[in-house]
DNA sequence: CAGATATTGATAATCTTTATCAAATAATAA
DNA sequence: TTATTATTTGATAAAGATTATCAATATCTG
């Protein structure tokens, strides 16, 4: 559902929209999580940051992801160890795929998942609004280095 | 997967087996968890083990949490927001209907998850160890309650 | 360009979870 | 039953992540 360019000015119309200021900081941030394919922590962006902007403040970057978050133009992935990921390729629910070795998160693409949610609403009675699909397993990059080191064959 | 008495009696052995001491701390612990339908926080167990056990520290309570997950005797269900809620009842992993509302978390049974599991296996190359699946919605009693301060009809 | 307001950077505060360590306790064997 | 040993507990400090605070700065509107 759009390019980074095109997610980029989406954002940039939300946040005009909203009356929110457009200040450098906060257009690398969203440059950043448009255009990043690895899920980044708030960490890693600010990492990505200290170049372009040395006096970059963490909280910054917190700041401007909870905007994006109460904006919906960013998905949270949170993990049980506290961890916190985003998305803003696509900040809509939709299933990831998280090797426990290397912490890459692919998404891969599945059907059936609206039925699932009709499925819940009648079960349960619960409206759905939302919800979270994610895979946990070693991807094929680790398994391969796995298996070398294990020494297959001989 | 068996009663409460059941899963009590199983965390038990695996206790034993893994040489790990039953104190009364630990025991009143694990029968909150398996009796407990209303997957609780570590502070929930904790107050509710203020009145037979006013000395119990925190700690006490991380620490056996911490254990019997790493025994595989207990699910931990992490949320972005920081919070987590444990599961005794079915330490596997299984859907949830979590309400946004008064944080009620149902387990709907749905089918066609395996069927998901393999899919995700062929289109990522991941070997799937666990997954995770949960549903944010309103629950009935929620949904009730706003229609009747919203003054349907008058 | 000036004024009003939002945002930033630096840092303190908060909150949850983990680590530390002496004292207490459970399991084992005599 | 008692002594021994290793584990566990309770109290608290420490750590780590996120949020709040606030003066200084920068953006947007006109």
């Amino acid at each position: 559902m759009g390019s980074p360019q095109q997610r980029y000015q989406q954002i940039l119309c939300k946040l005009r929209e909203s009356n929110h200021k457009l200040t450098p900081q906060r257009l690398a941030i969203i440059d950043i999580l448009v255009h990043s394919r690895s899920h980044p922590t708030v960490e890693a962006i600010f990492e990505m940051l200290q170049e372009d902007f040395p006096t970059m403040s963490l909280a910054t970057v917190y700041r401007n992801v909870v905007l994006l978050k109460s904006l919906g133009e960013v998905l949270e992935i949170g993990f049980p160890d506290g961890s916190n990921r985003y998305d803003g390729n696509k900040p809509y629910p939709h299933p990831h795929a998280i090797c426990v070795r290397c912490k890459k998160i692919v998404d891969p693409d599945l059907r059936a998942l609206g039925n699932l949610t009709a499925q819940v609403r009648q079960r349960t009675g619960f409206k759905i609004l939302t919800h979270r699909l994610d895979f946990f397993g070693v991807c094929r990059d680790c398994l391969q280095s796995e298996n070398q080191t294990k020494g297959v064959g001989r």
